[in-house]
DNA sequence: GACGAATTGGACAAGGCTGTCTAAATTTGT
DNA sequence: ACAAATTTAGACAGCCTTGTCCAATTCGTC
């Protein structure tokens, strides 16, 4: 485990002040003055963990949002797959929960850290996923007032079971994050679902 | 301000770690003996305050429980005002705000602390909510499968975009609160309700 | 094998925090 | 007004952590 690893999980499991450098060097089977060679000092260390983490969420997740069902095939059942990929990739993985916890812990010390993980991670995913959203109605498959209301209320729904186990930092299992999914995806197509549409029609010929 | 809620106040901003005893007495204008003599050391002033901030968020989620509307004159302005106060006074506000943090930072920790939180906070609360939205539908204001889930995502949805906010540990104003709220609501009612139901009449005749 | 670079373990000073103690000052109850 | 209880400021020992320094060792490369 490389140095930026060990220090993500103790950061995360001890707090930034809880975290000792002996801790972390134990944790990357290095010694401690090889941390301070590498990473200058904690706090140095610190930016470099939340970097790593955010980039590598950022790419975890534009690589999902690229395997949208664009032309789904069975829109229920391919919305479920894409929300378990999301949880399953994204949101459940090591770097997910890690970088979730360090932002609700340290985030009000690093507000300009943070700030630029807000910008381009939930900034960019979400109109990333509402442009999929806004297409998916566009070819007749939903009816969406705001593709952006929407894509926040998708992610919402589809997590809306895992809530609980987020917060005390586990990890759902594969049977729980199905079953929040499933029901999500549910909700979400009564709500914004068109009933037995024909496939590749035209939005615009519906009112007809 | 009362030593304990000054010490939530740090422990939220500094993590158990970072918290000091000298920041905690300084907030609460009083010695840091006098800390001391009343609560023994660091940890059983933790576990103090973590108790009085669950005993009065639940307090708090139970008195608005009670003001849901059973009895809905605009089902959809009555459900987004609840959703309001929901979160005014549950989950954006100090005690709300306060213990989620410390589950977040700290759960791990100590579990059967928050073992206790889990049961008796959103365990009897999401009950206590499903209850009431199983009554609405039996009284045929709604259509609803599982009452559990359409309790879980009526929450998910009035709060879908006041997530980032909540993760930096910020306050939502009351226009976003509102917003969210309304977005919410709407959306839970496309899936959940049913459309120009006469008022009062029972959900089984609306079959005939 | 040899040489430079990186790593290691250990010692070290400086500083911070916890929790205790004590004597003086203040508040409270009667 | 007096006595008891509480609060306060300060000092203090013990411990832990950070970050530096250095000599010895290992590693990578030629």
């Amino acid at each position: 485990m490389s140095v930026v690893d060990a220090a993500a999980s103790v950061f995360c499991r001890e707090g930034y002040a809880g975290a000792n450098i002996d801790l972390i060097a134990a944790a990357a089977g290095v010694s401690r003055q090889t941390v301070y060679n590498h990473h200058g000092d904690k706090e140095k260390l610190f930016v470099a963990v939340v970097r790593d983490l955010t980039e590598r969420c950022n790419a975890g997740i534009f690589a999902t949002i690229a395997t949208f069902p664009d032309q789904p095939a069975d829109l229920e059942s391919d919305l479920i797959a894409f929300a378990v990929r999301m949880n399953r990739n994204c949101i459940c993985n090591r770097d997910g929960r890690f970088l979730r916890k360090l932002i609700q812990a340290e985030g009000e010390r690093y507000p300009e850290l943070f700030a630029e993980w807000r910008e381009q991670g939930p900034g960019r995913t979400w109109s990333a996923l509402a442009a999929r959203f806004a297409r998916l109605a566009f070819a007749g498959h939903l009816s969406i007032g705001d593709p952006d209301v929407a894509a926040r209320q998708f992610l919402a729904l589809v997590n809306a079971e895992l809530q609980i186990t987020f917060m005390l930092g586990g990890t759902p299992t594969e049977e729980e994050v199905l079953r929040s999914a499933t029901n999500g995806v549910r909700t979400f197509l009564s709500a914004f679902g068109r009933k037995k549409l024909p496939a590749g029609k035209p939005a615009a010929l519906v009112h007809a």
